[in-house]
Parts: C-alpha cells; sequence; structure tokens
DNA sequence: TGTACATCAGTGAACGCGCGTTCACTGATGTAC
DNA sequence: TGTACATCAGTGAACGCGCGTTCACTGATGTAC
C-alpha cells in the first residue's frame, strides 16, 4: 500500500501554470504555495529549490515529447507522413496540456543548461537528424540540415507561441495541415516519397 | 556648447550586453553598473527604475527594425523583391549588432506590455498586413494572414534565435538566400510578381 | 567681464523590502519483531 | 496482534541575504544680469 498520494502533483501543476502565464522570474514560492494550497517549505521536501524545480519540470516536458518524436521519426512509413505524424503529435501536445506547452515554449530561454538534455530527446536535435537522413536519401532538396531544421521548427514553434501569448486563434490542430504544407515546401519534398 | 556627453549610452549599451548573455533576470544593477564603469546610482538619473529602462532598451530597438521594415514594404518594388529586402534588412541588423538583436530576440517573453508598440512600427502587424495585400491583389495562395504572417516570423526568426545562442553558424546574411527562397515557397507565389 | 544662482549627471553609503530557504515540530504511515 | 521505532511529507514562523532604490552631497556647466 503507497501513502496517501503528495501535493507534489500539485506544487508542480500549479508551477507550471503560473510560470506559463507570468515567467519564472516573477513567480514566488509563496504564490505557488498559496495556489496549491500548501506551505512554502512543502516545496522543498520534493526539490532542493525553486530553480531546479523549474529546470525539472521544463527537461521533463522536453524529453516526454522528445521520446514520442523519436518514435515517430523512426517509423518506415514515408517521408511526408512522417513530417504529418509529427506536428499531429505536437499539436496534440499544445491542445491537450496548454499550460505545459506554453511554459516550455515561452521560459527556453531561461535555460541555458539546455544541452544537458538527453540527445536522442531533444527535439531540435531529433528534427535535424531527420533533414540529414531525408537529404542523405535523396528526398529532399540538397541543403543545410541545421538551417533547414532551424526553419522547420520556426515554422511550427512560432505559430504556437503566438497563440499561447493568444495572439492566434486556437486551437493549433486546425492549422496542422497548412503548416504540414508549408513544411514540405520549405524542404523541397521530391513528389512521390 | 552641449554638456558633456553623459555615461547614458555607456549604460545602456552595457545593460543590453548583459541582458543578452544573461537573461533580464539575472542581471543586476550593480553589474551594469560595474562593467560601464559608474556608480548604481547613475542609473536612476536616466531611467524610474530597471524595468523600465529594459522596457525602454527592448521598445527602442524594436520600433527602430519595424520603422525601416515598413519603409521597404511600403516600396514600389515588386512582391519577391520586397521579402527579399525585407530579410537583407534583417540580417544586417543582426550582424551589425548581434547583442541588441539577441537581447530582444530573447527577452521578448518578458514583456507582456508588447502591445504597447505602437502599430506601425510593429513588425508583426506589418508583416500580417504584407501579406493581406498579397492575398488582396491575387499574387500569392488565398490563406489566413494571421497564420502566414506567423509562419514567416518562425521561419526568419528561429534561425536568429539559434544563431544567438550560438547553436547555429553566422553570419546570417550569408543564409539569407535560403530563407528568402522558403519564405516564398511558403506564401505560394505566383510566377511574374 | 565677473558674480550669483540654477541645473543636472554622477557618487556610493545606507536602507529596507521581498524573496528563497531553513528548521524544529507534527502526525500519518510503514516496518521489525 | 501489539509495541516501538523509522521514515517522510507537510507546516509556518523565522531568518538573513541580495537586491533595487534612495538621498545628501559634489562638481561641472549653463544662464541671468
Amino acid at each position: 500500500m503507497a501513502r496517501p498520494v503528495s501535493k507534489l502533483k500539485d506544487i508542480e501543476a500549479t508551477a507550471i501554470r503560473l510560470f506559463a502565464s507570468r515567467g519564472l522570474a516573477q513567480v514566488t514560492v509563496k504564490q505557488i504555495a498559496e495556489h496549491a494550497g500548501c506551505a512554502e517549505g512543502s516545496l522543498y521536501r520534493h526539490y532542493k529549490s525553486k530553480e531546479e524545480m523549474a529546470w525539472a519540470l521544463f527537461r521533463r516536458e522536453v524529453e516526454r515529447f522528445g521520446d514520442q518524436l523519436r518514435q515517430i521519426l523512426q517509423q518506415p512509413a514515408s517521408f511526408s507522413r512522417r513530417i504529418q505524424m509529427s506536428i499531429e503529435l505536437f499539436y496534440k501536445f499544445f491542445d491537450e496540456d496548454p499550460h505545459t506547452f506554453s511554459f516550455v515554449l515561452l521560459s527556453q530561454h531561461d535555460f541555458p543548461q539546455e544541452w544537458k538534455i538527453n540527445k536522442e530527446s531533444n527535439p531540435e536535435f531529433l528534427v535535424a537528424d531527420f533533414v540529414r537522413s531525408g537529404i542523405q536519401k535523396g528526398l529532399i532538396r540538397k541543403q543545410d540540415p541545421a538551417l533547414a531544421a532551424a526553419m522547420l521548427l520556426g515554422l511550427v514553434l512560432q505559430p504556437a507561441t503566438l497563440c499561447a501569448k493568444g495572439k492566434l486563434k486556437g486551437p493549433l490542430s486546425k492549422r496542422a495541415k497548412e503548416i504540414e504544407e508549408a513544411c514540405i515546401n520549405v524542404l523541397g519534398l521530391r513528389k512521390r516519397s
């Protein structure tokens, strides 16, 4: 029999919600405790510091997404089909849990230690590898994989970011088709691949 | 005869440099003063607070860029030519003053008051208007202008952001050609326009 | 030209608030025997 | 089954550091007459 469920989940969910809406630096431990309905000290039963908690949450969520992205990109489906599924995955994540996704998108620049994320689970690396393999197999136009990956990321992330800030109307899943097409155009996908 | 040049320029340049490399919240007034070679109190001769200074610098730089972008987009040149010039402008700004540009790119999410930027000088609005006019004149594929503008921004900003973080090799101006092509593909520019 | 005053940027010690963090205590639960 | 002890999450008052900001003072320059 496990111990009764702790307040950890409440604290984490609250922190993510507040971080997403106000930004890391503008959220105090006191506020997290108040909104989560617990004492300020509780946070320190689970994390060494506020900073460590934020980083742990960020990393966990990026890797959770990255793991699923890797599975999709490694499937034996066609190139364009894998692009389609990736974008659908992305927007499913976003629409299902906008708070978490906003948190990740808006606070990425607060974590200089980002590179510590496992390479296998890092979306940036995964996309670059995917592009590289596409070029190598002659499926897409010859180009710099790093730059192409950056452009793809921008194409997908920027609408999501504006959505998170309330500047673009959701849900994002409605936009998947258009963005997918843009990705294919940018990569210069040859027909029938 | 004007008063001798104050330390204002030093303070601003130093602040921008530090903000760009460590992030707004991680930079203290003490550090700015030390690196600028003046007393902590000096900052308050020119700005009400650290926060106000950061916002003023951010706004000034965005509007400075926006003003030039507007001039380009309003020129009587062809649609694709205006895209080309816009991207060149963007990367010229970046390459000429990477600190300032990194500061703007990396700290955008720290300013919820961003909407206060004059509409005429706000790159986001300008791009959306440009797309709208292109659709109206039948020069590009019919599409949601807000989404298309978001994608264009992402296409241009993401490589710059990765560059600012040292994840993509510069100078960006070398990449202008490829990114320009991507923009044209995304918009679905009809031939001879 | 000289004198008196106003203005303003710079100084740096001092201040005090707000914040993240600590810690002694509590009570609930698991474990050993 | 009962008893004694260990473990652990939660509590909230207290702490103290670091930070942004203030303020009385200085000296340089501009202005009035």
